[in-house]
DNA sequence: ATGGGTTCCTTAATGCTTTAAGTATAAAAG
DNA sequence: CTTTTATACTTAAAGCATTAAGGAACCCAT
């Protein structure tokens, strides 16, 4: 049977058993220079033939206050995680940071029921992601004082951000299609309140969005889509979730209005695939009878037929910056990442097939 | 200022401020039946004003003996995790059982430099998940006497397994192939040892491999391709990773083999993706000039052209399972989850387009 | 008035380690 | 032979909380 932990002794035990100090068993396992070998190896060897299974982490912990990990606190369920491309590269950016550092990466989900673990997670920091402004959710985590990052969402007096310019970005995606002479525009977006809606919304609805980054992205498309002289129309449908198959119910929305609109935003890629996969579906030519712009220029974007017009962003890049802001003493309070609009052949009908795509700022 | 985590004090500051002995602030923080409400109000209060973050996690765990969370143990980098669909969707499966039960995931890796931090690391159980059989490397995390589970690789003595009959869905690949007539094989393998060999290998590295999945798969493909009395060939490639550029560079290598291999089969469905691109650029038809069969069943497997033939397999149920058997007391220990060979175009002529697949072995 | 049951809070033991500072001994320097 | 320096180990003081068991005060029923 393996020896369970129960079984096990202490350095004291082990301090007793070879006749020296606790101090002598502690440097033995953690700081070698202090010691001679020979006595070193006695007492390793103890330690193997009492079971001993080495330092107890949480005492260790406790005397020297470093745990030795950080913990990423995720809004959705934790295994969406692991499904969204733009998380998946987010956490594999912050897993990156963490390796390098000989961190640990505890994946930490918030919510009701959740509000024990973030409160006893044992870690040196806290990146927080695209969590909704929802104060209570949020308070016990950050009554914790531990050092804190947040990502792609709503900002926390004096706790670094690291995250895009996403009005700036979403502005150009409108105007791309604006320049084209769209004016008649569909939007769809990922989650604005927590509450489980899904449906067309209305202004108000939107002015009060919990999730900034949804909010941000829609203030940048309807403030150019309103501005200036001619006429133009916008419905909006916001998704339960950033998923395909949101993507596809908005578009049953969207492209049954009447007029129809001639082009569709969608606040990221997965969304804009699963539109562009109805629109082929009721036999709409893309670009021809319709643009569709994504966001965030997902791996799928360049595959899809025509490739996905969209914004490029870095999530590995945001993820490591996060862990690089979590960790630096004086880390700036804005950590904006460039973006670039791709445009693909899926909203531009000048894009040959040849050419692919056309880059704008670039760096 | 937010106020740093040293200016703040203790339960023991809390119960002189409020006049009360500290059990009872421990007991408005986590026993709050144990109190009158106005009390416990009272301490909460008095915890705020003094900036008092919490009981100390590592103090608590330290005295409950309970950490809260579980790791997963990875033997590669990290961020390959997120990038890797099979690891994605274990660990999805994996944060699943965490989020239901309420307790954290930390994500460790493993190998040299890393040794401290799996040493250390403040949890109430370990998954193993694809380690090398590499004495050394997996030591000092068995030491530590903490429950475990180990996931697709070799077992540890009274520790449970869970993963899948490698071998025999491996032999059902085989077989199928040589149903439809196949005799000169190719295999494309990801990596047996961890020592970074990529390229052509021979029986002897194949015997003393050390990563146990890809060594079953092989002696489940060669038992069926070298029995009979019918001749037969086959050729072996080493891939470094899982990825579809490695698939890429052993097509390169096993199609320019003369005579040509038939048939290739492939350890996971990145590396088959790859095989089959370079296949098509050669001008070589899929199925009817060179059939080609993957592993795992990734959503990739079902979007390719031809669709791919493969050994399907739930790797979130792997991950669910995982959890389940770390966390219960008499866990069995051989945890086998199913698996189906589905048969796709890409190895079979006679499936047509609207048939898509045949799925043999479903329960 | 007595006994039993609650409710609310306190006592006190315990969990296990790290590390600055100190001591003893031996080796090197003067 | 004395003094300095280095090496090897010990002393002892934190670090912060949990929880079983005990006691005081009160209520209710008999």
């Amino acid at each position: 049977m393996r020896p369970s932990l129960k079984d096990r002794g202490t350095l004291t035990d082990v301090a007793k058993a070879v006749g020296v100090s606790v101090a002598s068993v502690s440097y033995a396992f953690s700081r070698p220079d202090q010691l001679s070998p020979e006595l070193r190896e006695r007492i390793l060897a103890t330690a193997r033939s009492l079971n001993y299974p080495g330092p107890n982490p949480a005492a260790r912990m406790l005397r020297t206050g470093f745990a030795g990990s950080i913990a990423v606190v995720y809004a959705s369920p934790l295994y969406h995680a692991f499904q969204d491309p733009a998380a998946s590269a987010f956490l594999s950016g912050v897993a990156e940071g963490c390796s390098e550092r000989h961190l640990g990466l505890l994946l930490l989900q918030c919510g009701e029921g959740y509000e024990g673990i973030l409160r006893r997670a044992a870690v040196d920091g806290l990146i927080i992601y695209t969590m909704p402004n929802d104060g209570p959710t949020i308070q016990p985590v950050v009554d914790r004082g531990l050092p804190m990052v947040v990502v792609d969402q709503f900002l926390l007096p004096h706790v670094p951000f690291v995250g895009i310019e996403e009005r700036a970005a979403a502005r150009a995606c409108a105007q791309h299609l604006k320049d084209l002479g769209h004016r008649r525009f569909g939007i769809v977006t990922f989650p604005l309140h927590a509450d489980g809606y899904f449906g067309p919304i209305d202004k108000r609805r939107l002015r009060k969005a919990r999730f900034e980054v949804a909010r941000r992205r829609m203030q940048g498309y309807l403030g150019v889509i309103e501005s200036g002289d001619a006429a133009s129309s916008v419905r909006i449908w916001e998704c339960l979730r950033s998923s395909e198959d949101d993507g596809r119910a908005a578009a049953e929305y969207l492209l049954n209005q009447r007029p129809r609109p001639t082009a569709i935003l969608a606040t990221s890629d997965r969304l804009a695939l699963g539109v562009m996969e109805v629109a082929r579906k009721q036999g709409l030519r893309i670009p021809k009878d319709l643009a569709v712009v994504g966001f965030d220029d997902i791996p799928a974007a360049k595959m899809s037929v025509p490739r996905l017009t969209t914004v490029h962003q870095s999530f590995e890049e945001k993820g490591r910056t996060a862990v690089a802001a979590l960790l630096t003493e004086k880390a700036s309070l804005r950590n904006m990442l460039p973006t670039k609009l791709i445009i693909r052949r899926s909203s531009d009908p000048a894009i040959a097939d040849a050419q692919r795509e056309i880059v704008i700022g670039e760096r």
